[in-house]
DNA sequence: ACTTTAACC
DNA sequence: CTAAGGTTAAAGT
């Protein structure tokens, strides 16, 4: 085994200046520009792949270069401001090296050739072998025996290794001469001025014949040619200042711990998140892992907590445990898969410190009752809605006791997504567990009792602990209201919702299938005559080759893969060919049939001879507050054409003597923006209950109600919804196919006639900027870092984002606050309807005939008076035999 | 695993 | 020159 130290020293500004400038202006669907980043990374894994480094660092430049600038002022002067694009990508490289675990220096004041220089030589002096990597011909000079200077060539792709002889041979020079030669020649690009009419050819034929600036200056008179000697003469200081500028300072005040840029292995799993998110699709595949490539291996993690030992106890020892249990308990529900309909292995309850495991026969143990109903301890869950949902399959109710820490989390910062118990926890202690193994019904997980019971203790102790954090943070953030008020009381509603589910009709459903299934099959065969040959139909790009290639239509929209074939496309190209109208025909009906038809029949589960459906409510996902719906999605049932309204036929109430009740909120986007924006018109159009959609077109097209036909109310529809996603010229003109210019108009006309809306507009993106964050109603925040980028793409993003969730989320609020309500009343009135479905702005609910009417009372009083705006709400109620019927 | 398409509000 | 808010699912590559 060798000892031997190999020190790569990555000069961090020069490759990522280089790379920026190499490489063409890659963004990636953020719209973050990553070309320099990129070529960093693609330099970086080079390095680690051809030089197996065993220490590694990285030193970046850090304020003004101030030694040097006080010795010249102009020092870098010419150099033109760092491009935004560029600046913005430094903190990506710091991310994707921490990534890594790669440390970074940066000493203020300093200049990353600097501190390079200063830790080579102390490297030296302890036996490294150092390998200095930059784009700057500056860092020849540190080259020796011990420290070789890798500089690349032609962008980034190509680098030429210099040590001593390699330097002798391409200049002639001692690597120290590099700084004579550049006090001589000067460097444009860092403004240093040398002597004026003195390139490289003549430096180096000057420091051939005298090895130093000094030399150089004191024999003047030989130099060849008057011309050169007089310029020698006359610039004589600025040649030593150039000198003294280009010398590296090789003792910079720094602490130096080797020990920090060893490098052995890295985490495999963060790296790749980072690189996921930056797209950096290509360099996936090409980091270093395990195996004969490299001797990197992913992390274990880390730390785990060992403070706790989880003890398996069976259901008769769990009264005695109860007894002793502190007011706030910790749990972990260890299950399979989905939380409705997989198998329960077991459940860990925990304090801080001791973790019991009790593992389940297929069943629940009675006994759990006592614990979970146990009023006086607060439980702490990761999912409320899962566990509440599960416990409900087996008789067992959830006091409301509970705290939530994904429901906290995800509150917190809505815009990440379903918070990572894992991560979560991890942010708030420290503690790295690992997850549960996961099995498949292929190949069932192999882990012991012990082990599970050990790792599920660990996760509901750590659960209790970020309880706490999490409480504190609702806390800090004025969140804890829209926690306590609405959202937690919320999950038990969903969980409800969930538990109960929704009765199909099987019957029904298969006989839509079948028609379905006999006209794709006509259709099929009709459009295979009519494009003279046979394909995928669901192949986009088989597709595209037909009717682009073969057909020779013309092609108008492109996508990264070929052809696109979506429907705004066909559509416009239906007078060209009658295959077009089959295509989209065959399009729609299919859809109908796999989503629908065979997803809903996939999903229901049969009880009897009742089958019903059993969605997922996610509460911790939207960026915006709403909910989504899974394992069926049943907020995306179609409405718009006949064909596809059709199915909600199999829709139906739990009993056929029973109604299906919709109740639908009428426009309560543009009520909220009315309300919040203050705007007169607005509000004036909505306390006289006016169609929204022709009052608008009565202000944009200045037409008395009259005079408004159904192509305006369409554009002042559009114009609408544009002015709720926060409208661009271009994206209101693609929706409605007129020019972008036309498009304007409209907007500008809109916001002369809605000026309070103007003005929110332009309040909510200024208020955004300097909070970073934007709030609805109810407190509710979502963050928006990217309002402040440089970037257009993101920062535009942001500013709809800043315009639109406000109102996104308030109606999302309001829905939700008028189902906790609702649900409440429900139960104190002991009604037998049930609440069904929520689809983000109606309520769907199943009702017994002598009810109907209490319950329309019920819920239009919830849904209407649920908070007073300054605009009246407005619900739209509808009953009948199945959802369809309900319109 | 990603891309395209399409369903909803 | 950039370029519409929030989702889920299926199918193909």
């Amino acid at each position: 085994m060798t000892d031997k130290k190999k020190l790569v020293l990555i000069d961090g500004n020069s490759i990522t200046y280089r790379a920026f400038f190499a490489l063409p202006p890659l963004s990636n669907s953020k719209g973050q520009y990553t070309n320099a980043a990129y070529g960093f990374t693609t330099m970086l894994l080079k390095l680690l792949q051809d030089e197996q480094p065993t220490h590694l660092m990285v030193a970046f430049d850090k304020g003004k270069a101030t030694v040097r600038q006080q010795i010249y002022a102009e020092y870098k002067g010419t150099r033109e401001k760092t491009p935004g694009e560029l600046r913005e990508q430094f903190p990506i490289v710091r991310e994707i090296l921490d990534s890594f675990g790669i440390p970074y220096v940066e000493v203020e004041g300093h200049e990353a050739d600097d501190i390079i220089g200063t830790i080579t030589q102390e490297a030296e002096q302890i036996g490294y072998d150092s390998l200095v990597v930059t784009g700057d011909k500056d860092l020849l000079q540190l080259v020796s025996d011990r420290v070789t200077t890798m500089l690349t060539r032609k962008g980034i792709s190509e680098t030429e290794k210099y040590t001593e002889k390699e330097i002798q041979e391409r200049y002639g020079l001692t690597p120290l001469q590099i700084i004579d030669l550049k006090g001589l020649m000067g460097d444009t690009s860092d403004n240093i001025p040398g002597i004026p009419g003195v390139g490289e050819k003549t430096a180096l034929k000057l420091l051939a014949q005298y090895p130093t600036v000094e030399e150089v200056l004191a024999h003047v008179d030989e130099a060849p040619g008057k011309k050169l000697q007089e310029k020698l003469r006359e610039h004589a200081d600025s040649a030593r200042l150039s000198k003294q500028l280009a010398t590296i300072n090789r003792a910079v005040p720094l602490d130096i711990d080797f020990e920090s840029y060893r490098f052995e292995s890295y985490d495999a799993g963060k790296v790749r998140e980072i690189f996921k998110a930056l797209e950096f699709k290509s360099l996936l595949d090409r980091l270093p892992e395990g195996g004969s490539e490299s001797e990197l291996v992913e992390q274990e993690p880390a730390v785990k907590q060992e403070a706790v030992t989880t003890q398996i106890i069976a259901a008769d020892e769990l009264a005695g445990i109860i007894e002793k249990l502190p007011a706030t308990v910790g749990f972990y529900l260890d299950l399979e898969g989905n939380y409705q309909f997989g198998d329960l292995h077991g459940l860990a309850i925990a304090t801080q410190e001791a973790a019991w495991y009790l593992p389940f026969d297929k069943t629940l143990p009675a006994e759990l009752g006592a614990l979970f109903q146990d009023q006086t301890k607060t439980k702490v869950f990761y999912d409320v809605k899962a566990v509440c949902t599960a416990l409900k399959k087996h008789d067992i109710d959830l006091d409301h006791n509970v705290f939530c820490t994904l429901l906290g989390s995800y509150l917190l910062s809505p815009s990440e997504g379903t918070p990572d118990l894992f991560e979560v926890i991890e942010h708030h202690s420290g503690w790295r567990l690992s997850p549960l193994p996961k099995g498949t019904a292929k190949k069932p997980v192999e882990i012991s009792l012990e082990e599970r019971a050990n790792l599920a203790g660990a996760v509901a102790a750590a659960n209790v602990h970020i309880a706490e954090k999490v409480g504190e943070a609702l806390e800090a953030g004025d969140l804890m209201a829209l926690y306590r008020d609405l959202e937690l009381p919320l999950s038990f509603v969903l969980a409800d919702m969930e538990g109960l589910g929704v009765r199909i009709d099987t019957s029904e459903l298969r006989e839509i299938g079948e028609n379905l299934k006999e006209r794709i099959e006509a259709l099929q065969k009709e459009i295979y005559e009519l494009a003279g040959s046979e394909f995928n139909l669901n192949s986009p790009k088989q597709l595209g080759e037909v009717l682009f290639d073969k057909l020779g239509l013309p092609a108008s929209k492109k996508t990264k893969t070929g052809y696109s074939t979506s429907a705004d496309v066909l559509e416009k190209l239906a007078e060209h060919s009658p295959v077009v109208q089959k295509i989209l025909e065959y399009r729609h009906l299919g859809k109908l049939q796999s989503t629908y038809v065979e997803g809903l029949l996939n999903a229901a589960r049969q009880n009897g001879d009742i089958f019903r459906v059993h969605t997922q409510f996610n509460q911790a996902l939207t960026a915006t507050g709403r909910l989504s719906s899974t394992e069926p999605n049943l907020q995306n049932i179609p409405i718009r054409t006949e064909e596809g309204r059709r199915l909600r036929h199999v829709f139906v109430p739990t009993d056929p003597e029973w109604k299906i009740l919709a109740a639908d909120y009428s426009q309560i986007e543009l009520r909220i923006l009315a309300h919040i924006s203050g705007d007169e018109n607005m509000i004036d159009a909505f306390v006289h209950d006016e169609d929204i959609h022709t009052r608008t077109a009565t202000q944009v097209f200045e037409v008395t109600p009259e005079e408004v036909d159904s192509n305006m109310r369409r554009a002042a529809k559009a114009v609408n919804f544009g002015i709720v996603y926060g409208i661009s010229d271009f994206g209101l003109s693609q929706n409605l196919n007129i020019p972008r210019k036309q498009a304007g108009q409209f907007i500008a006309s809109y916001f002369e006639k809605f000026p309070g809306v103007k003005r929110y507009m332009e309040d909510v993106v200024d208020q955004a900027r300097r909070d970073e964050y934007v709030t609805t109603l109810l407190g509710r925040k979502r963050h928006l870092p990217d309002i402040n980028a440089s970037n257009f793409n993101m920062r535009s993003f942001a500013e709809r984002t800043a315009m639109n969730t406000p109102i996104q989320g308030t109606a999302a609020d309001v829905i939700k606050k008028a189902m906790v309500n609702i649900h409440k009343e429900m139960q104190e009135r002991s009604l037998r309807a049930n609440m069904l479905l929520q689809v983000h702005d109606e309520l769907i609910f199943e009702c017994p005939p002598e009810e109907i009417e209490e319950l329309k009372e019920l819920v239009r009083r919830e849904m209407e008076q649920v908070t007073a705006l300054s605009v009246p709400l407005k619900a739209d109620l509808n009953v009948g035999d199945t959802w369809y019927e309900a319109k």
